[in-house]
DNA sequence: CCGGGTTGCTAAACCGCTTCAGTTTTCGGG
DNA sequence: CCCGAAAACTGAAGCGGTTTAGCAACCCGG
């Protein structure tokens, strides 16, 4: 025989389906010595509900979607996904809520797939992440009336939830930091000026210049790739009078960073300071080691997931989650300034 | 109103919910002219099926499951997951078949995992990574009867289909490799032993060296994590005789072990050699770049996932497929071997 | 012109679960 | 001891598809 299902419970125990289901749900409509009879029949039966039957009924599909829209072959390049893909995981599965991956090729493509998915009753919410600066894909998925959380804010997307931390405090806080060790030249290499998030890094470094009376800073966007990151770098060093001090958005651009500057023997930390906007092993394993803002991906994945979760329960109350500000991890990249050049 | 139904069509069209539904899955039982009709105003209608009531009907779920046994937080240090996710995306979404992806603690969690979506047919199969030696998942899956292909060879295992790198081989190239350079004492910083590739990559080591002529090698099991590749390489260059050459099982480990070099003065590549057993933007990125075995993870992927695809249309007959044996990178890792000590 | 096989379609059952309108039982208050 | 309300439970409808049995119309050969 296949698996069991409702009836067979019912039929065991001697009670209707309706009561079964009553007991299974937790619901009230059934007595107490009933409903302990039904789970301890469940139990032994070995039961579980059919998802898809569950969901049939306009119920959850107990599951969360998330698209990334990346080049395929460039995701997990950084391990920023899958830390994030680790918290979110942790935190769904606690109540058990399946994670529906799916990596595209472009924003356009992402779109059709929160259609698709929406359409086929596949997830009962969204996770937004990689932000853009206009972004249309937040007025899809509020046509849509699916619930969703957005990674990266900060303030409200339409009825959307979101969680986010503070980029502009975390850059201002490494702006500081550099300025008191001396440094007046700081450069930045930054990602996609596409990305929200990029913008705000750029807006906050540019800010702390100008307050705390460093020279005019110098953002370099990229793609976030490891070449892009080593060609800005080439780039920045080659100047007249090269920055003592270089910001890079993302741990392999940094990486990438301090491979030119050992190819173009600009010594690391003693003529050149390197941090790194996000941390990862890849920041422990070089040498020197790279300072680095360390935010906790994994736990905000879980607070993502959190979030997720207590908006399906009250999808008409959207939430704004602020997570803590990363906090820079001194390693061995960062030097005070040198006097002269 | 809500999203348009299988009747909907029926009655805008004029036929029967049965007609409705040959004619969508391109089964016999209407004429061209109906068929024609019906697609018209499904695609008119912007219909698409759901989900669950399609799965419920004891047809198939459209995903697959894919459960990770590794401590959350290590996920995602190696760019090979994100790869291969990347890979089976690719591979599956082709035809639209979701990937229903889960991150546990053990082993025993992760047949849980397998037991539930079993039972609750979530998923119309499962991919297996991280095969062990003595692997008691693939018990359970055949127990289950539910499709699967097991990532990691070679051979069948059971009744399932399998996808597989031929490991051995590859070892054995770099050996060769190492040996035409002039190297005699190759060290071995291998995975996990309970791996079964792993085991593989010993072996096959220690037979080539054996009939290169090689001193012993020594394979030293460690748990992938960048710190205890850091302190295998630190205890093989502290021995009275050093190795000449290093290989690694992972890209991590090995730049973990480039940084110890450096830190304990050891010249890479004139006093010592290093090659990694995977590839990545890692091995790039660092100076000098590091001479790797490049297995296309990506590919590997959409292969795993096309395997899937073709057992679940016929799962009576599992399938075993070999992938092209990854070839080696050279870099500037590896050089002759030094005349004296 | 009739019998038998196709073809094209309909109606209804079914998948496993939830939910809701009722019905029966229990129980407390007057 | 009766009445009404609450509690416990039943039965059936419904969710959105697939599938099967059945039926009418048509085609063809003898």
């Amino acid at each position: 025989m296949g698996r069991p299902t409702i009836d067979d419970i019912a039929r065991k125990v001697g009670v209707s389906r309706g009561a079964v289901s009553f007991a299974l749900n937790g619901r009230p409509g059934v007595s107490e010595e009933t409903r302990a009879r039904i789970l301890a029949a469940a139990e032994e039966m070995n039961w579980s509900p059919h998802s898809a039957a569950r969901a049939l009924g306009g119920a959850r599909a107990q599951a969360a979607g998330l698209v990334i829209a990346r080049p395929a072959r460039t995701i997990g390049v950084e391990p920023f996904f899958a830390h994030l893909l680790s918290g979110l995981q942790a935190g769904l599965s606690a109540r058990s809520v399946a994670l529906h991956l799916l990596v595209v090729e472009d924003t356009a493509a992402e779109i059709e797939v929160y259609r698709g998915w929406a359409r086929e009753h596949r997830v009962d919410g969204f996770i937004l992440v990689d932000l853009q600066v206009s972004d249309p894909r937040i007025a899809v998925i509020e046509e849509l009336g699916v619930p969703a959380v957005v990674l990266g804010g900060p303030g409200k997307h339409g009825t959307l939830s979101s969680v986010w931390a503070d980029d502009r405090e975390a850059m201002l806080s490494i702006a500081d930091y550099l300025a008191a060790l001396g440094h007046t030249r700081v450069a930045h290499v930054a990602g996609l000026p596409g990305f929200r998030h990029t913008q705000r890094r750029i807006r906050a470094l540019r800010d702390a210049s100008r307050r705390l009376g460093l020279a005019e800073v110098l953002s370099v966007p990229t793609d976030f790739s490891d070449a892009e990151g080593a060609a800005a770098t080439r780039s920045l060093l080659s100047r007249a009078t090269r920055p003592s001090a270089i910001v890079y958005d993302s741990d392999v651009m940094a990486v990438a960073g301090l491979g030119v500057a050992a190819e173009m023997g600009v010594k690391v930390p003693t003529e050149l300071s390197i941090v790194a906007f996000d941390d990862s092993v890849l920041n422990r394993i070089v040498h020197p080691a790279l300072t680095a803002l360390s935010r906790d991906t994994f736990t905000l994945g879980e607070k993502v997931a959190e979030t997720l979760l207590e908006t399906l329960e009250e999808p008409s109350r959207p939430r704004d989650v602020k997570t803590p500000t990363p906090r820079l991890t001194v390693r061995e990249s960062t030097a005070p300034a040198a006097k002269a050049i």
